[in-house]
Formats: structure tokens, sequence, C-alpha cells
DNA sequence: CGCAGGGTTGACTAAGTTCAACAGTGGTGG
DNA sequence: CCACCACTGTTGAACTTAGTCAACCCTGCG
């Protein structure tokens, strides 16, 4: 499962600059002149990893989005995270004993690359910078859990809805992928496929979002965001 | 705010194995040789630090117990984490840019000591198991938060306190210092201080658990896990 | 004593879940 | 090519849960 694009070269790497490698002085960058990891495509629905597997890699998602699951004592899973583009995950690799702590499974074509831990542990051995950007990142991620943790803590259903889609499709106007469905949408918000249903059929009568195929569009971001605030 | 205790030799702190230079080999020891810190005391209520201020300063609790909160866009607080004996806190100081993502409350007399930033900083360019270190704590950090997130998103009220309560008082089936409001409790889990009532209520009618000033027992561990699942 | 704050309890309400039926879509195989 | 099936999403009605509002208790304190 996953086909082997290629071997990416992470000097010239076109996403670089926001990867892990985008901290690098200009005279750091000759530490990883022949650093390459491997490049590879999913299709959707392919598993990455699972929890509790083992391999020695962390990724880098370069296109497509992909969902981080985790399951429960009783067996049900929960969406803990959603990657996008330019995120790095599977860094629970850098804990020494670690073992993957979620199950990663791609929403739709995608396309990462591998990196060895063990030449990243190299890595950090000689620059400080990677060290800063891997804490800075371990830490971003704790903001935006917690973040995601007050909004499905004290939002009831329509802000928390809301506020998740005002958050996925950013500032544009434009139609964006959305490439999840209803099931894992539910799953990620703490609700019910009915309720999210129910709210987003009753927002596009209102003309305040459209859906087509996997493409989201806001139309009425006012309206969208009033409704987030309460 | 906050009483001055006295300095802290770092080297010969009781609580140095669990604290974040617990990491250190033998050889290493000398690096925090001259390294002091100062310890400090808090009574119940008082603000160790606001969200927002940015003091160059990282604490390590000792003794007692203290809360995160974080506020919302609509100026309602939520208690995103409770900080025990051991551990770390204030470390989003770590990034660059960083101000307290939190505000820092005592809930009960604590003691802490306070670390800069600039030091550890310093310390790290020299000891790689400092910085393995703070990227351990903080990845345990983006778990716990997870787990928190899977248990207020995908459970119904009481399983939700059960599973904290089970939490909180860990192993032991002694009386626990149990120093929260009802409020907090309620804040922490995302329900309101009435459900949380009635449900302590209940199991103490049931006999699961007593309660007494600032002590809780857990009586019948079994019942109170067999409502945790469901 | 009177008051404020935290906690408990009850009655009612609103919100979201559950259960169930049904519609649309894509894939498979005769 | 169509019939059938599986899967995802939509909608309605009944039901359950937890939230809301309000009264009340208890304790500590000025």
């Amino acid at each position: 499962m996953g086909t082997l694009v290629g071997q990416g070269h992470c000097l010239t790497c076109p996403i670089r600059p926001s990867s892990l490698f985008g901290c690098l002085k200009e005279s750091e960058l000759s530490l990883i002149e022949d650093f390459q990891t491997r490049v590879i495509k999913f299709e959707t629905g392919d598993i990455i990893y699972n929890e509790g597997e083992s391999l020695g890699l962390i990724y880098t998602l370069r296109a497509g989005h992909i969902k981080l699951t985790k399951f429960n004592n009783e067996g049900n899973a929960q969406i803990v995270r959603l990657v996008r583009p330019g995120d790095l995950f599977g860094y629970e690799k850098l804990i020494s004993s670690g073992t993957y702590m979620h199950t990663a499974e791609a929403l739709e074509p995608i396309e990462l690359c591998q990196l060895s831990v063990e030449k990243l542990n190299h890595l950090r051995d000689q620059s400080g910078a990677i060290n800063q950007a891997i804490i800075e990142r371990a830490l971003q991620q704790v903001m935006k859990t917690e973040d995601h943790l007050t909004q499905v803590g004290l939002l009831k259903s329509k802000p928390r809805l809301a506020w998740f889609l005002l958050q996925w499709v950013g500032e544009t106007a434009e139609a964006v992928s959305f490439p999840i469905s209803r099931r894992d949408l539910a799953q990620y918000l703490g609700l019910t496929i009915e309720t999210i249903s129910r709210h987003t059929a009753e927002w596009k009568r209102q003309g305040i979002i459209s859906e087509s195929k996997n493409l989201l569009t806001i139309s009425d971001r006012d309206a969208l965001q009033e409704i987030a605030n309460s």
C-alpha cells in the first residue's frame, strides 16, 4: 500500500521553507545536502500506519488530507487530528519507546515524504535549530489540541460546526476541497451524523454555504461567523 | 503575590529525578552545579501568571495543584489542564515569540520553582538530553490533551465524570486531596455544576465514593469503572 | 445577625441523540 | 444494460440527556 513516487531531495524540496527544515540557516543547509526521503502516494482510505505499530518513520504531508484516529477503551474511534499539507505527523516516534499513538488514514489521494527517525535524531545532534523547530511544532500542536478541546467542551453543536467550517476554509471565498465524510466530521466534533446533516442542510437552504462533490464554499461568511459566536 | 521561600539548588533538589533535570547523566550533572532557582509559595486562588503575559519564566510544580485556564472569544473560561506535583508548566515560553497561553491559578496552597528560560536555553545548547526531555514532555502533553479531548468528545456526562475521578485518584484506595470546586470540575469536563453535583450526590448515596472537606475516596472502584465504560 | 459563596435539589425546557424510513450514488455481476 | 446491493446522506418523530432557572441549605465571615 502506497506507491513510491521517487526520492525527494530535501535541499531543493519546494515545500522545505514550510517544513521542519525551513528553520535551517544558509550556513546549515549543507547538513541536509545528501538528505533524501522517499516520496510516496496513497489512495483514499489507505492506512499510512496503525496505532501501536513501530516503524522508525516520521512523515510530512505534501498534498491532500489525512485523519489521525485513536481507539477508545470500548473500541470506538475518535478522530484526534486532521493533518493538512505541510504538517508533520507521526512524531510520537521521537519518544524513545514510542509506538504510533494514532492510526493515520488518507481522506483523499495524498502525497507525503518519509523521514527516518534515526537520521533526524542524528541531525538534531548537529543543529540546535532543528530541536527548536521540533519543540515549536509540538507546542503548536498542544495549543491546537487545546483549542479544539475548548471548542468541543463549551460550544453547542451549531457554533461548534460553524467554527470548524470557518477554520477549515480559512480566508478564501473560493470553493475548498472538503474530503471529510459526515461520519468523520461527527466523530471529530463529538456530535452525531444526523446533527451535522441537519445543520448543514439548514445552512445550505439559507444560502450560507454550498457543497458539491468534495468542494465546500462559504457564501455568507458573516452569517456563519455570527452562528459561531453563540 | 507569592512568597519567596528560598533558593533551590537543582543539583540536590529532592524532586530532581522526576523533574526536567532527571534526564541528566552523572557526567552531565556538573552543568547544573551552580544552577539555582527561586522556590515560591502561593495561596489558594493566587494567580501565578496571566494569559498573554510574557515573563521569561518556566515553572515546575513541587506541591499542590494548579489549574490552567484559557479564555474563549466570548470571555468564558475553559480549564485546559490540571497541573500536578512534578509537572512542568508555562513552557509555551520556549517558543521564541511566546506569551503565556493560559492563566495559572493555585487551587490550594502550592510550592513551585521558577526557571529562567534564558538559562534553560543555554543549558539546551550544552546537553542534548535536555532537548530530548523537553520534547518528550511536550509530546506527553499532546497525548494527554488528546486523551482529554476524546473523553470530553464522546462520553456522556456520567462516564466522563467517573473517568475523571478514576484518573485523579490513581491506584490508591486511600483518601486523596481533591481541591477542585464544582465550578472548576464542570468547566474542565465541559458540563454544568448541577450535573456534577447530581452525579456525585448519587454516587455518594450508593456508597461508591465519599467526600469530606477536600478529601476524596473511591470506595467501590469496580462500580465506578463500570460507569466509566458506557 | 445578616450576607455572600458554594453546593444541593427539583421542575421544566431545550438540545441533541436514537431509531427508523427513505433517497441518491456507485459498484458488481448476471 | 439493468437489477441488486452496500454505503452515505437526509429527514421525521419519539425519546433522553443535560442544561436552565429557581429555591433552599450550609458554612464562614464581617
